[in-house]
DNA sequence: AAAAAACAGTCAGTTAAACTGATTATATAT
DNA sequence: ATATATAATCAGTTTAACTGACTGTTTTTT
């Protein structure tokens, strides 16, 4: 084992990098990439957000977020409409349509990640991902 | 805590981003990005690789290749020679002044991920490296 | 109440990374 | 000797992300 290969960063890209090419496969049918599904569950998980909202939670760059938006309401798969508190921002809403595409992928991305992950056993996992929140939530 | 945000591939990457972020800012005097201090620190840990080996090893495109060692040959960090025994392919050494890069950024480097896993013990850190590494190794 | 500042979202245009497909020079296989 | 494969390159395309300007709306200041 090398030094190059050591880092944190080089191993956590590597593992997020088989991932994510996995997992954009499974979504080529639906006509969305990870990101977009990233930005479905917010919603899901956060009905009635802004797009700034969403923007500073994924820390995806707002100008982004705008054809982000365009596209999952193009498919159906969002609606937008003003918040009537405050007629400049949208209220983000997943539509059935959008619920089903989360739903039926769920369990893909799942098995996605337990194939990437299968070299750990069960409890590694659970030590793996109780690592990853307590990192995550003190960014 | 929500579905969105249990996922690996969502923790991993917010990580990731994180610690790249700022790797990047500390890089910005040397004129290179995250990628291309990997694929220095790759030469120097293999040396006489050709350009099709760093590729795989590192899953990055052939041609993206090309411009990345032509920028670090221009810096004056690569030094590309034909490989004797294969005249298509060349042998790539890392420069005495490349070297100088890689130590001088290599601790700053791991500044900055202890920065991020700070929310994580040495022994959890460790365990962490442990789980990469075997995952890493079986892709 | 009017004027000024701040804000959410949008859009046109730019930059940078990555890919496609073709080409050159060299090596290997038939 | 001929055909096939390979490493690197290049021109051109696609895509994500960003910059800066702009619109309409809300909040703050005077």
């Amino acid at each position: 084992m090398e030094k190059w290969n050591q880092s944190y960063g080089f191993l956590l890209g590597k593992v997020l990098q088989q991932m994510e090419t996995k997992f954009a496969e499974g979504l080529v049918p639906y006509h969305i990439n990870a990101r977009q599904y990233g930005v479905l569950l917010f919603i899901n998980g956060n009905p009635y957000s802004s797009q700034k909202d969403i923007s500073e939670n994924l820390q995806i760059d707002r100008t982004t977020m705008v054809s982000h938006i365009d596209h999952l309401e193009t498919l159906g798969f969002v609606e937008r409409t003003r918040n009537p508190n405050d007629r400049r921002s949208y209220s983000l809403m997943i539509t059935p349509k959008g619920k089903d595409l989360l739903d039926s992928r769920w369990e893909f991305l799942n098995d996605i990640e337990l194939e990437v992950l299968a070299p750990l056993s069960n409890q590694e996992r659970q030590l793996l991902k109780e690592f990853l929140i307590k990192i995550w939530t003190t960014l």
